[in-house]
DNA sequence: AGCCGCATTATTGTATACAAATCCTATTCG
DNA sequence: CGAATAGGATTTGTATACAATAATGCGGCT
């Protein structure tokens, strides 16, 4: 897709993973378009790809809103995501190159420098975090695999919480991915889905934990909103 | 979405499924309008979602083809779909009523019935087959899940060689329909999982036996058509 | 002959106007 | 007072025209 459905894609994408477009708020086109400065026929495109990501949700009559998510639906995802990822984690192993492990391992050297700061840079850590799993991914070489992951990462819900948290969890991230490249120096295929599998449970926890008190409050704002 | 793009979406899907599209061809956005009776918007519409079905795909500029699967990919997607399958399978044990239940045996029963007529009756039994399936999928009610699956399911490739099915192998889905009911109607969930699991590991065998001679042929007719 | 550059054609992208559907509200009727 | 509803306002759907980009083929050049 060329510039305009490509800039409202990214505009109106960043805006609902900043939270700028809240939960549950319903999106206009018209209002769109004069905000990313395209006409309505870009826009449109932009919703369909975010309704397939999974961003957006459509009503029964067509209208489009930012997708909201429950606590279960969030508990869904971590599930589907820790079987996935797992097994992407698992053919990675069995494809593993030297060369593949070598960079892996030099983009948890990065993110562990990222940890250590003072104080721990947070954003780098993310980003690092992406390449890291994207890499994985990469190497476990289905295509299929990537398109379905795509969907249940990247999800504002996961952005927007983790800046919460601590300097420990960000360490057992890192030292949870040593754990994963010494599986895939042995290529120990199993021991590789089951720390990949458990990775993704603790960060689902880590959500669960930082926000089982906020669900109350969202619940009614976002009544009040709507 | 209304009349105009959901019969675009169906007439372009029917023919991508019924092979009268042939995997690799290019789709052109007027062509197709023309087929369908509507204009190019509609079609576009139809393009994006059958893109994010990953029926069709789009090169680097932006020209869509029909899709094509390599024998890789397609086991690939066998056990994606097994592992994904299998995993409704378990939550469905879990949380599987017994209106459901009776249902899925209803279900069965009329399945059996149409592998059992002379000649057996296959677009029936695929029809109710697939009812199977999107029933244990409506219990699991896990959206996500099902929005995963959904891409894998409905595939061409499956479509065009179920027919290929012997008697035998239609009677042995039947039976292995008939254990899930067993595990369901237990509540025992892994045995459920085991079970979906290896009833689509065996379906994908049934596939690659069908068609491992049919490869060669296959891609050099691809070829000449390009 | 082979290849490069340019004009032509084919195809997709975008804007816009209008049509159809849906939503909202005010008003009427029970 | 509440429910049904009619009609205006809002929003989405579709068609079409034109712009931008990519593919194709031609002609000249080496």
């Amino acid at each position: 897709m060329s510039r305009a459905s490509d800039r409202a894609f990214e505009t109106i994408r960043s805006m609902i993973v900043s939270g700028e477009l809240s939960p549950g708020e319903q999106l206009v086109e018209e209002a769109l378009a004069d905000r990313c400065g395209v006409s309505r026929t870009p826009v449109r495109d932009a919703l369909r790809r975010l309704e397939s990501d999974m961003l957006v949700r459509r009503n029964d009559t067509q209208r489009t809103f930012v997708a909201d998510w429950s606590l279960d639906d969030v508990a869904d995802m971590f599930e589907l995501r820790a079987m996935l990822e797992g097994h992407a984690a698992k053919l990675a192993a069995e494809r593993m190159s030297d060369a593949a492990l070598e960079e892996l391992r030099r983009c948890n050297a990065e993110l562990r420098r990222a940890v250590k700061a003072t104080p721990p840079n947070v954003d780098l850590f993310l980003e690092l975090n992406r390449d890291f799993h994207a890499l994985i991914l990469k190497v476990a070489s289905s295509r299929r695999l990537a398109t379905l992951l795509a969907t249940l990462i990247e999800q504002p819900v996961i952005w927007r919480t983790a800046h919460h948290y601590g300097v420990d969890e960000l360490a057992r991230s890192s030292a949870e991915h040593d754990e994963l490249l010494a599986a895939f120096a042995r290529k120990d295929a199993d021991w590789a889905q089951s720390i990949m599998s458990g990775h993704i449970r603790r960060a689902y926890h880590a959500y669960a934990d930082a926000h089982h008190g906020l669900t109350a409050i969202d619940a009614a704002d976002r009544k009040r909103r709507a």
